[in-house]
RNA sequence: GGCGUCGUACCCAAGCGGUCUAAGGGGCCGGUUUGCAAAACCGUUAUUCGCCGGUUCGAAUCCGGCCGACGCCUCCA
């Protein structure tokens, strides 16, 4: 059984998709105005380890991840920057792809951009005017009318009447009937300059909730299984696209939705003045590697608060070499003739937890105490082929959830030269040559290892 | 002001009324093994779960208060 904590019931409850065997999954993806940071991915890590958890499970996950390329903030950068929007958000939907990729991520079935579907989303708001959930201001734009839709503020538990009138509020710019009244609509101003759409109210562009709400319901249809985002997205945006969404088609739109914590930085939370903002770009300066900012990422709870530190960088490299170690040793058996039909029965124990609403820091306990298992078994030598087997094929599904294990590169020629010579010196024992060839090899940045069954040649981590 | 989350060893982090004399990981220290090193393994590191009360036969777990950290309250993942 799969169970998830949904935001709109605040309680766990089992999974069932819609079409058997099938899950239809949107994620809010990123504004890209700039490069994306280490506090986007954890949510970004979030999506992912679900899609994987699922696919575990044996489901057919069809995922899409929209990008926001046209908003305020996009707008607002490419004019500080002097540059056409599209140059803006191309060049960071790139690189935002390229640390994707480089986090081990596995890619969405479909990226549509805002820019590209605005057609579909007049088409909504069309509807919604229609049924007079929105209205048209003497500006052009067209909001929605929040008290036109009961269900208003279900997601986020908020009600009106008990809020604070902010500051942002009182300052809006755009007029409109109501305070909590949200833009679908926006109509044009200088500030825009090229940035502009025609439509039957004028020239402008979409609010920000609109493109979720159309674009999701174009690739997965009225009704789809999850929707998941970062917390702060709970309100207003997904509030607002279940407005929207549920006064458009009538259906009940998202079954479950998801919703990660946010991520701290060095004890704090993330901001400009802190200085404490990572990007994937930084990170890598800093000699991470993808493994262990996953580690970091994945080891807590996704609805607990987990704190990002520099300092934890070797903790991370600790457990990557470990789980590589690992597996070398299990693979160095001959595993002819072994039939690898038997999971351990933990397995079942570890997928068991991970589909328990992603229980990532139990899972993890249970493949740790697994692995120590395994080690003493080799240790004292009475392993069996079948429990070889057995534990590379969980320590497969379990890298295919945490994605932990670094892929070994080529080893070079004259590294490997080296390592040879080193071994003969040590069959004829002399220490003095061995000892010297290990420091050649690991100026070179190898690291050697003997073993009963000779030496193992592994890179350094930066 | 409203809504909500969290506080467990030196650090990270499970725990959701009894199996907790509290998982798992990192670190420290000691040991086995090894030419040395590395790795692996073993042992050690919380009689205690922010503090104070209460409920209960029984609480880290439920209730109340206090202290502390954090989030949302209209475009922040």
């Amino acid at each position: 059984m799969i169970q998830f904590y949904n935001t709109l019931t605040r309680k766990k409850e089992p999974f069932n998709p819609i079409e058997k065997g099938k899950v239809s999954l949107y994620t809010c993806g990123p504004t890209v105005y700039d490069e994306a940071h280490i506090g986007n991915f954890r949510t970004f890590m979030f999506e992912d380890l679900l899609k994987r958890v699922l696919m575990l499970n044996g489901l057919d996950v069809f995922h899409v991840m929209n990008i926001t390329d046209v908003d305020d903030k996009t707008i607002k950068r490419a004019k500080e920057t002097a540059q056409p929007l599209q140059a803006l958000t191309e060049n960071y939907t790139q690189k935002f792809h390229e640390d994707l990729k480089w986090l081990k991520m596995l890619p969405a079935d479909e990226y549509p951009c805002a820019t590209h579907h605005v057609s579909g989303m007049i088409k909504m708001i069309e509807s919604l005017i229609k049924k007079e959930h929105a209205y048209v201001e003497d500006d052009g734009s067209v909001y929605f009318k929040v008290n036109s839709f009961s269900k208003y503020g279900q997601l986020s538990n908020i009600k009106f009447e008990d809020q604070k009138v902010t500051e942002r509020i009182g300052s809006d710019e755009y007029s409109k009937e109501s305070a909590q009244d949200f833009a679908l609509w926006k109509g044009w101003k200088p500030d825009d300059g090229e940035v502009a759409w025609d439509s039957p109210w004028g020239k402008g562009r979409p609010g920000w909730h609109i493109e979720c709400s159309s674009m999701s319901m174009e690739y997965l249809g009225d009704h789809f299984d999850i929707h998941c985002g970062g917390v702060d997205n709970m309100f207003p945006h997904h509030e607002n696209e279940i407005a929207q969404s549920q006064c458009h088609a009538g259906s009940s739109f998202v079954n479950v939705w998801l919703h990660s914590e946010h991520l701290m930085v060095e004890g704090g939370k993330m901001s400009k003045s802190e200085g404490n903002i990572y990007t994937v770009s930084e990170l890598k300066a800093k000699g991470f590697t993808p493994e262990i900012i996953r580690y970091q990422l994945l080891s807590g709870h996704y609805r607990t608060k987990i704190n990002f530190s520099l300092a934890k960088k070797q903790e991370g490299e600790k457990i990557v070499k470990r789980l590589s170690e690992f597996k070398s040793r299990l693979e160095s058996f001959d595993l002819e003739n072994v039939t690898l039909d038997e999971n351990p029965t933990i397995y079942s124990e570890f997928v068991k937890n991970l589909s328990n609403d992603l229980d990532t820091p139990n899972a993890l306990a249970i493949f740790f105490d697994f692995m120590k298992k395994m080690n003493r078994q080799m240790d004292k030598g009475s392993i069996d082929k079948e429990q070889v087997a057995s534990s590379l094929y969980f320590l497969d599904k379990f890298d295919s959830v945490f994605g932990l294990i670094p892929r070994t590169g080529k080893v070079p020629e004259e590294i490997v030269k080296l390592v040879r010579r080193r071994e003969q010196a040590r069959n004829i024992k002399d220490w003095n040559e061995s000892d010297n060839l290990r420091d050649k090899i690991d100026a070179l940045g190898w690291k050697v290892k003997d073993t009963a069954s000779g030496s193992e040649i592994s890179k350094k981590s930066a």
